[in-house]
DNA sequence: TAACAATGTAAGCAACGCATACAATGTGGT
DNA sequence: ACCACATTGTATGCGTTGCTTACATTGTTA
């Protein structure tokens, strides 16, 4: 029977990990420090080293967040083929996967952008997000397979569909079928749109 | 002087208002019962009487800002034009007028949506902006402004266009300029999407 | 006018976020 | 090797919260 160390190690990514189940489980407004302290074996003060307040708990999740969303729309691209039809889809694809997969984490990464004292970190993160869709639509210009106009302008349309289409997958009354079939059609859609 | 009367005369009215303004200010998380039962003058057990739980006044508050919006939609088609392009502009245009002002309650009621056990008014709610939607891409098809088609799958397209377009409102880092283009470019990109 | 439902109050519980003061542990300079 | 010092944990307590239970007041209606 070995003693709890006085120190826990590695309290902070601890509290990461546990605060992100509850977060899935029970949404962040069930979210606890002291409990939070509790699971991870610890006093209910400890957590306010790392974390100032519980917000500042939020927000490291949610920063968490974007980079786990921005690395795997990086992997999606790399991989995917080369005409812009095939680079959008996969974009759109992981996009909603990670959307549905992770509920209650993009709530607060998007809910936290329109509080005046988010991180300046968040909104970077968020900005990098944004270039992704700018990107795409840049290199689809360049094959000829966009059509031309300034890129700033021609991206909204692209952002407007990903965020519809998570956002319609996340407030539900889909079925699993039903949302593949829209996100088909609205691929479809966009691509039409973008012709030249 | 006059002594306040025993009862409140409203209270569930006075406590949805005062409720809706804080909610404006500071969010859902910094809204207590016991300060609004404070602002309306009564005791901290008040409020208990007409919303169980927190929960429950967050859930009323919802309800009354769907049938708000829709009611906002209706009007806005009803004083449109004929055309398929007026109908469309005319209701992305106060869409994106509701959320810009009632951003906090928009987040409200779409965030309420994806809990197991949300009021089935509310989903009833929701509903019936879904068949806004598609009556619209309906009366566009029976123009022949819109190519033919299913209809629960035409305005999915529609759909994600107006969630889309608030969405990306509501996150910000758009000026009012900005924002305005990109609407008049949504728009355009839509009806493209639906010429026949 | 007496019974009854609706609406308010009073008091108290457990939990929470957070601040302050203190204890244990690691670390770098001499 | 030692010792000042930053880091990370604990102990304790304050004020606030949501919610429950028991009781008081009022309006309605039979």
């Amino acid at each position: 029977m070995k003693a709890r160390p006085y120190h826990h190690g590695d309290l902070r990514s601890a509290l990461l990990t546990l605060a992100e189940g509850t977060l899935r489980e029970r949404g962040p407004a069930e979210l606890s420090l002291r409990e939070l302290a509790r699971e991870a074996g610890v006093s209910p003060a400890a957590p306010s080293r790392h974390f100032k307040t519980k917000q500042a708990l939020l927000d490291a999740l949610a920063l968490e967040g974007f980079q786990r969303l921005t690395a795997a729309l990086d992997a999606s691209l790399a991989q995917a083929g080369d005409t812009f039809a095939q680079r959008l889809a996969g974009l759109a694809r992981t996009y909603l996967a990670f959307a549905t997969g992770n509920t209650a984490l993009l709530d607060l990464m998007y809910g936290r952008k329109h509080d005046p004292d988010a991180t300046a970190e968040l909104v970077a993160a968020t900005e990098r997000l944004k270039n992704l869709a700018t990107d795409l639509i840049e290199s689809g210009q360049r094959r000829g397979e966009v059509r031309p106009g300034p890129v700033d302008r021609q991206s909204v349309p692209l952002m407007v569909a990903l965020q519809g289409l998570t956002a319609l997958a996340l407030t539900g009354g889909f079925t699993e079928e039903q949302l593949d079939e829209g996100v088909s059609d609205t691929i479809a859609f966009v691509l039409r749109g973008y012709a030249p």
